[in-house]
DNA sequence: GATCATTCGTTAGGAGTCCTGACTGAAGGC
DNA sequence: GCCTTCAGTCAGGACTCCTAACGAATGATC
C-alpha cells in the first residue's frame, strides 16, 4: 500500500536529507566527501548543497588541508540557523538545554522545585526555564522535546493521572503552558521512553531493534522498541508496569504473594510514607544487606520481566534506575529468564546513567530540527506558470 | 535517517505499485479511472500500464460501457500470471488455498490428521496439501503464507518448543519440508497473528492501529499491532500470554491465587488430561452454568488483559477463541478495564470466526504476491551502456 | 622554482520521469 | 446526421539523476 505520490520533488528532498544528515553526523564534510558518504554523485551533491546553503542550514567553512590534491571547502551545519529545546521535568526539578544544529549544547538551565511539588509550581518552573533558554538561544527555536516523569498522552501532550502515578498527581498541560513561550509545539513523552532512545543511540541497545527497557526508581516504568520503532500505544501511555501482576512462589503471607507490582511494593513497606513513590534508598540498602523483603521484591520484578519477555519477545532487556541497576535485581532477572524455557533474551544494565532522558530528548530534538528543513522546503521552489 | 537512495527507478516503481494496487483493489479499472484513483496523470498511468501489461501482471479486458463518451478498456489483474498459497496448520489438520491475483480462491484442500498428532504426520500432510494445491494452481506459485497453531520463529520458520506449547511438541520445519515442493520460501507465523490480520482487514479492528488480540481456545495466545504495524518481537515469538502472571483477589486456596495463566488453568482443572491443551468444552459449560472455578478463570484472564493494557496502551482489545468469546469472559474483561483508572480501551469480540487465520494468511499472501512485481521488476529495465 | 600527479568542484550532455495541454478517435444523445 | 463527452496518446517543458570531461588548486617531485 503505497502512501506518497511519486514526484521529482520527492527525489530532491531525499537527496537534501541524505546530504544534510551526512554533514550533520560527520560534523564537517566537503562536497566530494559527502558524495562518497551518501552514494550520490558529485553534481547531485553540489546541487543539494547549493539549495541547503541558500536555505541557511549549511554554511561553508575554511578549506580542507592535508590531502594530496586540491583542498575542498568544508561544509558545516549552521548552528544559528535554528535550534532545538530539550527539557526534562523530573521530581527534582527542571533541566533544559538549547541544542544547536551541530548537536552541541549551546545553553542549559537547571531549576529545582521545593517539595511538595505542585503542578502550578512545576508549570511555572517549566515556563521559566524555557523562556530563559529561548532568550539565550543563538537562533530561532524550531523544535522542542519534553521528557516528563509521568504517564503522558503523546497526542495532546497532557499528563495522564493514573491510580499509582508517583509524582505529579495534578494535571499538567505543557503544550498549553508553552503556547506563547516557544514557537513550536513540544513533543512530550514519558522519560523512560527518552531514556531508551538514549540507550539505543549511545548505550547498550545500539542497533538492537526489539528492546524492553525497565526503569526502577522512585517511579516504575518501562519503554519498548519493536521492529526498530518505538512502541507508544494508542495514546502514548504504553509502558506502565506498576500494574503488572506478580506472583512469587514459596512462603510468605497472602498479602505478599500476589497483586500488582505496585501493591507488592506497598505490602513490602517500600513506599515512601503515604505516597506512591518508591523509597529507593531503603530498597538499595536492603538489597545490599540481602534482606528477605528486598529479595522478594527482586524476585517479583524478575517474574514480571519474564512474563513480559514471553509477551514481547525482545532481544534485549535493559535495566535502569536507582534500584533497577542493582546487582541483586539484575541477577534475579537474568536467572529468571535463563531458567525459563524458550527465551533467548539477554539482560544488561543501562549505560547512559547521567540524565538519560535528557540525552534521548536531545537526540530526538536534533532529529526533529533537521527534519524541519525537509518538511518545509526553504530553498528555491518550483514556480507555477 | 534516510534509507533509500533517490533514483528515477524509485519513482517508476512507485507509480507501478500505485497503479497495480488501484487495479487490484478495484477489481477492474480503465486507465482514466486508475489515473483519478491514484492521483497520477493519465500519461503516467498509461506508461505504468504498458509496463505492467508487458510483465504480465495486468491484462486488458472488454470495453467499458454505459458512460456518455468513448468507452475505455478495462484492466484486470491476470489471475494466471502468478498465484499464492495460504495454508493453515491447526490441531485438526491442514487447510490450504490457492489465491489468484484478483484475490479469489481458485482451489482449496482440507486434510485432517488422526490423533495423536505427530510432527511426522503433520509434515507429511502439509507437504501433501501443498503439492496438491500447486498442481491445481492455474499459474506459478510466487508467494506463500503458513499459519501454525504454535509459537514460530519468523526468521527460520521453525516451530519453537515452549514449556506449555499445547499442540505440536516436536520440532516442525516447514521451510525445509517445502523446499522442493513450493518454489518460494513460505512466510510462517503464529495463527493468532494471522487472525488479527484478518480482523484488521475484514473485522472489528479495521483501521485501528493499536490492538491487542487475545485468543483463548485449546491454546492461549495473543497478537498485537502497534502504530499500524504488527508487533512480532525479535524472533516473531511475541504473544505468549500463557506465562503471564495472574492474581485474583478474594478467597481460594493458595494454588488458585497466583501463578501463570497456564498454571492457573491447570490448578482449576481445565487442562485436557495430561497435556497442555485447554478443555474448551468444559470451560464453556462451566461458564454457561456460572461455576465458581470458571468465574475465577475469567477473572484471571481479565486481570491479565488489564495488566497488558497498561503495558501496551491499545485502543482496542479483541477477544476470540472457543471460550475467549464467551459472554462471561467478555464481561469480566470489560469491567476490569472500565474499573481500572486511566484506561480508555474498548473491548470487542472477534468478527471473523470461520478460519480466521486462513483469512489473514490469504490477504497477506495476496499482498506478498502483488509485491513480487515491485521487487523484481519484470518490465523493461534501464540498459547499461 | 618549475613541472606533474592528484583531487575538488563545476559544466555539458544524455537518459529518464513527471506533468500540462492539445489531439485523435469512439460512443451515446439530441 | 451532428454534437457532446470521454478514453487514450502525442508533444513539449521542467526537472532530476547520472557519467564524462573540464578548469582550478594543492602537494609531491625533479
Amino acid at each position: 500500500m503505497p502512501t506518497d505520490l511519486p514526484t521529482l520533488d520527492l527525489l530532491r528532498s531525499m537527496s537534501d536529507r541524505h546530504v544534510l544528515a551526512a554533514v550533520a553526523t560527520a560534523g564537517r564534510l566537503t562536497r566530494a566527501a559527502a558524495a562518497s558518504a551518501t552514494g550520490l554523485s558529485k553534481p547531485t551533491v553540489s546541487h543539494s548543497v547549493a539549495r541547503l546553503l541558500s536555505s541557511g542550514v549549511l554554511v561553508e567553512g575554511e578549506r580542507a588541508s592535508g590531502g594530496r590534491g586540491r583542498a575542498g571547502t568544508y561544509l558545516t551545519v549552521n548552528d544559528t540557523a535554528g535550534c532545538a529545546l530539550a527539557v526534562q521535568a523530573g521530581p527534582h526539578g527542571i533541566v533544559g538545554e538549547v541544542v544547536a544544529l551541530d548537536g552541541r549544547t549551546v545553553a542549559s538551565r537547571r531549576r529545582s522545585i521545593p517539595v511538595p511539588v505542585t503542578p502550578g509550581a512545576l508549570g511555572r518552573a517549566l515556563v521559566g526555564v524555557c523562556r530563559s533558554l529561548a532568550s539565550d538561544s543563538p537562533g530561532p527555536i524550531r523544535a522542542m522535546t519534553l521528557a516528563v516523569a509521568d504517564p503522558v498522552d503523546r497526542c495532546t501532550g497532557r499528563v495522564i493521572e493514573l491510580p499509582a502515578s508517583p509524582f505529579l498527581v495534578g494535571e499538567l498541560d505543557p503544550v498549553a503552558l508553552l503556547d506563547g513561550v516557544v514557537p513550536v509545539r513540544p513533543v512530550v513523552d514519558n522519560d523512560v521512553s527518552w531514556a531508551l532512545l538514549a540507550e539505543r543511540e549511545h548505550g547498550v541497545a545500539a542497533g538492537v531493534d526489539d528492546v524492553l527497557h525497565v526503569h526502577l526508581d522512585e517511579g516504575m516504568g518501562a519503554a519498548m522498541w519493536s521492529g526498530g520503532r518505538p512502541l507508544h500505544g494508542a495514546r502514548g501511555l504504553a509502558g506502565e508496569i506498576a500494574y503488572s501482576l506478580t506472583a512469587v512462589h514459596g512462603r510468605g503471607s497472602a498479602a505478599t504473594r500476589s497483586g500488582t507490582l505496585m501493591e507488592r511494593v506497598e505490602a513490602l513497606g517500600y513506599l515512601r510514607d503515604g505516597g506512591t513513590a518508591v523509597d529507593v534508598e531503603a530498597v538499595v540498602e536492603d538489597l545490599d544487606r540481602g534482606v528477605g523483603q528486598a529479595r522478594t521484591l527482586a524476585g517479583a520484578v524478575a517474574q514480571v520481566v519474564r512474563a513480559h519477555c514471553y509477551l514481547l519477545d525482545p532481544e534485549l532487556v535493559v535495566l535502569s534506575g536507582g534500584w533497577g541497576r542493582h546487582t541483586q535485581v539484575v541477577e534475579a532477572v537474568t536467572t529468571a529468564i535463563a531458567d525459563a524455557g524458550g527465551l533467548q533474551t539477554t539482560v544488561r544494565t543501562a549505560e547512559v546513567i547521567e540524565n538519560a532522558p535528557l540525552v534521548g530528548a536531545r537526540t530526538s530534538a536534533l532529529d526533529a530540527l533537521l527534519a524541519t528543513w525537509s518538511t518545509q522546503p526553504g530553498g528555491a521552489r518550483t514556480p507555477s506558470p
